[in-house]
This record gives C-alpha cells, structure tokens and sequence, in this order.
DNA sequence: AAAACAATCTAAACTTATTTAGAATTCTTT
DNA sequence: AAAGAATTCTAAATAAGTTTAGATTGTTTT
C-alpha cells in the first residue's frame, strides 16, 4: 500500500495544536481566524517537512466542490476537439482546477449518461460540452438548472444558454464570397447529417446568403447531406451522381473537416482532377493536412485556442457567482479565410 | 442550488429500514449479508423512483476508491495520443470506470505536478502514462510504490514497470529493410530531440541493425537530430545541408510524425521533389495525412486502439491485485508498414 | 422449555477534511 | 481587582457514504 499519507491530524499532534488550527492555516485563513504567525509557520514548516497533500475527496465531501471541470466533446481524436482541449485544460490548471475530458462520440445516451455522472451528481463544479443534442429539452430538468453549463462549438436554439462558439454564418459567408468573387455560380456544399446542429445550420445560412446577396438562386441539387455513419461511401454516391448532371458545378465546398477528408479519397479514387476540371475546392474548418494535398484548399479557420480559453473562463465565472442568477454569456468569435492561392504540387 | 440529491437515508426513511441496508442492497451486496428478495426489491424500487445516485466523494472518502483512471500524454492535441485516449475511455467506461486526460506538453515538471496531484493524493486509482521523463528515479519514490502505473509508448529501462508499447525496434527495422530492398543504400535518418526516449532509440536500433544485415556501414551523416522545439527551421537548415553534401541521400526516414509534417513542409518550401530526386521518403507513424500527400509516404503504424485497449486492462488488473506483488507485465504490440505503393497525384 | 442456530437487520464507528460555536488566556478599562 | 474585550485556539458537528460488531426475531434441536 506504499506508505501511509500524512493528515491533517499528523501535523497537529507534531505541534501540540489542533487539527482545526492546521486546516485553517493550510487554506490561508490563518489571518482570517486570528492564528498568530508564528504559530502559522510552524504550521506551514512542519506541513511542509511531512509532505502533507490534503485528501481532495474529504475536502470534495464537506466543501461540496471539487474544483474539477468536465470536458464533453463529440469526439477527442478530431484534432479541433483536442486542440481545445489542450487550452482549456492548460487554462483551468493556472487557476487551480483540473480537466475531466470525456469523448461522447456522437452519442446522445452516452452524452446524457457521463452528464449524470457528472454534474447530477455534482463529481465537477462546471461542465463544458459540445453537445451532440438534438433539443435543449434534456438541459431543462430541475437537477441542471444551476449547474454551470457552457457550451462549446455547438449551441441549442431552444434554451437560454451561455456558450462559446466560433462565426459560423460569418465565416461561411465570408468563405461563399470570396468564391463567386473567384468567379463560380454552381458551388456544390456537402454538409454532413445531422444537421440540426447549430453550427452547420448556420454555415448553410451564410452560404445562401452569400448566394443571395449576388442574386444566384440557390439551387437544391448543389446542397448535398452527406450521413455521419458512412460518409465515404456516401460521399462517392452522390458526387458521382451530380458531376453527371448537365449544370456543371465549378466549386465545392464541404462543410467540415470530415467531409474534406472523404472528398480527397474520393478525388483518389475517381482520378478527379479538381484542377483541370476547374473546380475550386473548401471547407470550413482548416486543418493541418490542407497545407499539403492538392487540390489548393480554401478554407474558414476557427480560433481553437480562442475557444478553448475563453471556455475555460466563462466556466470558472460561472461557478464563482453560482447564486447570483446573472444572465447568460453569448460568445461568438471571429473566424478567418485561409485562401491559400498558390498550388503546391504542380 | 437546483434540487436536494436523493441520499441513503432518504431512502432508509421512506422505507422504515437503516441506511446500512440500503447501501448494502444498492451495491449488490444484499444476497452476501442476508437481506431478503423482498427487502431487495423494494429498496431498489425506491431507489430508482427517489433517482439516488451515489455521492461519489463520500464513497471514495470511505473505501479508499475512485474509480477514476488518470491518463498522461505528452500532448493531447497529437492523433496518436488522442486516439489512443479515445479507445482507453471506451474500454475503461465498459468496466465501470472513467478516465482523467491530461496533458503535460513534454513538460517534466508539469509531469511531476500532475503525477503527485493525481496519484500520492489518490484521487485516481491507477496511472496510464506516456512519460516525458528521462530516467525512472521519480518513479522509484516511496509513495509510487505499488502504485499502479501503466507505461505506454515509452518507457522507462532503469525501472522495473508495467507497460504496453509499439515494437518500435521491429518496426524500424522492417521499414529499413524495405527501404533497401527497393534498391536504397543511403538512407537519411532523421531523429527528434530529446531522443533519449524508450520509442526513438529503438527505432533508431532497427535503422541500425536492418542497415548492419545489409552489410551497409552507418554513416554518422546519415541520422541527424532535430531539436523538438524548432522542427522546422532545424529540419530545413539540416535537410538542405545534407542535400549538398556529396554522397547522395536515396531516401529520408522521419522517425515520428512530426518531422515528417516539418519535411513535407520543407519539400514545399524549396520545391523539392522526392520523386524526380528518386529519393524515397518513408516515415515512423501512419497518420491520415499521409494518405493525401505527395511524396508517397512508406510508414510504420502502430496499433493504436489494441494500445489504448490493452493498456486501461492492464492498469485494471494492477488495482484489482494490488496486494500480490504480482511481477510485471511488458506488453509489445506489433507494428505493420504502410507502403503506398501507386503515387497519388502524378 | 431452554439452548443452539440461522436469518435478517441495525447502531455506531469510520474515512478525512471544514466549519461552527465556544473555551481559555491575555490585555484593557474603570 | 473585577468586568469587559480582544486574542488565540479547540471540541464537536458535519459532509455521505461503507463496514464492523452485534442485536433481534424466528426456527430447530434436545
């Protein structure tokens, strides 16, 4: 069992004082309770000479906190979900709290049962969540309602929440913009089901918009849902199926990362030259792997460490005024287009 | 404050039983001290009506368990590690149990930090780690001891410890054997500091060792070391420097993903074209980039889900019998070389 | 009918900290 | 010198479970 841990007890009966005493001058209320100095040295000196660590879950037990924060997101090896991850972590230990990072992996059950781990039963003192949700109903019951929630990436529509998101109309539309200014008028978007999830309903809406504001009708064959569950497959279906139809497209614009990534292996397989073809390419999200494949990617990036942090912040401002019902905090930053105009491999 | 939580003696209350019962019921252990069916039943039927849920605090408090895993990565935003996160929660949550991801960013004191927080307090109840360490000396501290640890990726060979890890010595060797059986006689090592770790001397051993089979002399010019917190720029100075030296190189072998992104970086940045230079390029670690990229890249993956779930069963038989100093157990998993045979984009 | 035994349940101790209410001591003040 | 105030400290309660030792009650044995 290796060797017996020091307690508070330990420490006071080495110094004739009680265990009230040393608890108190280890939380720094030594001043506040009227312990002398030279008594609280003591304390400090002798607690430190005993390696003494204090027992977080008696601690936990009595003060009700925990000072952990849980971290859900739909999938920890997507490297935008770890990336925050690395901030929002790397924020929260600077202040004296620690990361319970969980992967939910697009599971509604599994997202709902890790939060009733979780927050019901009150193991963290904060939640951050990329929830994978259809509906905010779930984060109405009685036993969340005070519970600090911030949501990341993703937000529901249908509650009062505080979130953190990035642009994702913005940027969408900013991203559609700058390629009917390239000159394209039948830009296919492939976006990935479901779809009900904030962010891509929002980077839909840039897109039409952005095709509004140049007066190009929207047309339902250049907007595509690709399924979640077999989006290779599904990718080389209906990609096949439109490059045949007769209004050739002379974009496409995949409306995240995954689908990306499936296009190019698509692309392989079907030797489609995206260049010679004269068909631009984006995505929203950028990831490192755009730096080097051919075609050229345009892409919108997300400020991930952005998120990650102001996550974390808002999370922890939560949890220090829990009793004042202060309203909620809507964060949306900005995002940016990555244009990469030059070919790299020609 | 949301709503009072349902506890033990609510439910005792309601039922005109103690506490002590009930929680003896409520962990399935009724049967074991006598408590009738009929008893059983009820309590479990209130229990779900008043939705009880454990206070997990008091309960670790009093048995001395957490149930909680704590897994240490060197950086959580890299794939490989994110995965492997991904598959040891999987496996860990199967068994009733839930994971503590931390990232220590190849810090040794943040390792430290993080180890004493988690492990000499007990908050968890047992340890994955990729440690950044450089030798075992912290690990071998009264406190650790039958602490159980497991070490993946690296580890460490002045101690005597758990671990699951890649055979990264056969792997090495297999690529280099490849590599001169495509006719290669020069082959560029290219290493990362700080290279003491377990994972990159023993590739570096099977680069050594294929060549020696070969009746090839190693050449000191032909493995260089790049320094971890300046991949890039060191990548080029010494690439381009290699380049012009006179006995030319037929293939680079990048001995981890890193550096293999910095010279595909690099390759773009001075238009360098492997294939036309008829150099091979080959790289330790398979990540999805590759796939897309030009120069085809020849890699060694490792067996990231049987890691991920080897190891959180591992760290679960070293709780389970923590009592038998049962000896050690060294888990080497086999890689498998990725060859890419046909060029993507020509 | 008393003793022995089994079946079923409970009171109290225990885990390690924090916090409350109040005790002991010293110092002022009249 | 006694009363009041300030200073410094402590005993005991508390958080919410688990575990130990033992109490009931009922049944069987002699």
């Amino acid at each position: 069992m290796g060797i017996k841990k020091t307690l508070l007890e330990d420490i006071a009966k080495e110094l004739n004082v009680s265990k009230t005493l040393v608890s108190m001058v280890i939380n720094g209320k030594g001043d506040a309770y009227g312990i002398s100095k030279k008594t609280q040295e003591k304390v400090l000196a002798k607690a430190g000479e005993m390696e003494y660590t204090p027992n977080v879950f008696a601690r936990a037990l009595r003060t009700g906190k925990s000072h952990l924060i849980g971290l859900l997101v739909a999938d920890i090896s997507n490297p935008f979900y770890s990336n925050i991850a690395k901030y929002v972590e790397k924020e929260l230990a600077a202040k004296g709290y620690n990361l319970m990072i969980c992967s939910t992996d697009e599971n509604v059950e599994r997202e709902e049962k890790l939060i009733s781990l979780f927050a019901e039963q009150h193991m963290i003192d904060g939640l951050i969540i990329a929830t994978t949700n259809t509906s905010g109903e779930y984060f109405k019951k009685e036993r969340l309602r005070n519970f600090p929630i911030v949501f990341i990436d993703r937000y529901l529509p249908d509650i009062e929440s505080n979130y953190v998101v990035a642009n994702n109309y913005q940027g969408s539309f900013e991203l559609t913009d700058l390629l009917i200014h390239k000159g394209c008028k039948n830009i296919l978007a492939l976006n990935i089901t479901p779809s009900h999830i904030s962010s891509l309903t929002e980077r839909v809406k840039g897109y039409k918009d952005a095709l509004k504001k140049y007066d190009i009708p929207f047309k339902e064959e250049n907007l595509m849902e690709i399924s979640f569950n077999n989006i290779q497959k599904d990718v080389r279906e209906k990609l096949l199926k439109r490059l045949k139809q007769s209004n050739k497209i002379d974009a496409i614009y995949t409306l995240n990362n995954h689908i990306a990534t499936a296009c190019l292996n698509v692309f392989n397989e079907i030797g489609f030259d995206a260049k010679k073809e004269g068909v631009l390419f984006a995505s929203f999200d950028d990831i490192s792997l755009f730096d080097f494949v051919k075609p050229n990617i345009i892409s919108v990036s997300q400020p991930v460490e952005q998120i990650g942090i102001e996550a974390a912040n808002l999370a922890l401002q939560l949890i220090d005024d829990r009793d004042n019902i202060s309203s909620v905090k809507k964060i949306v930053l900005p995002t940016s287009i990555i244009s990469r105009n030059q070919f790299l491999n020609t």
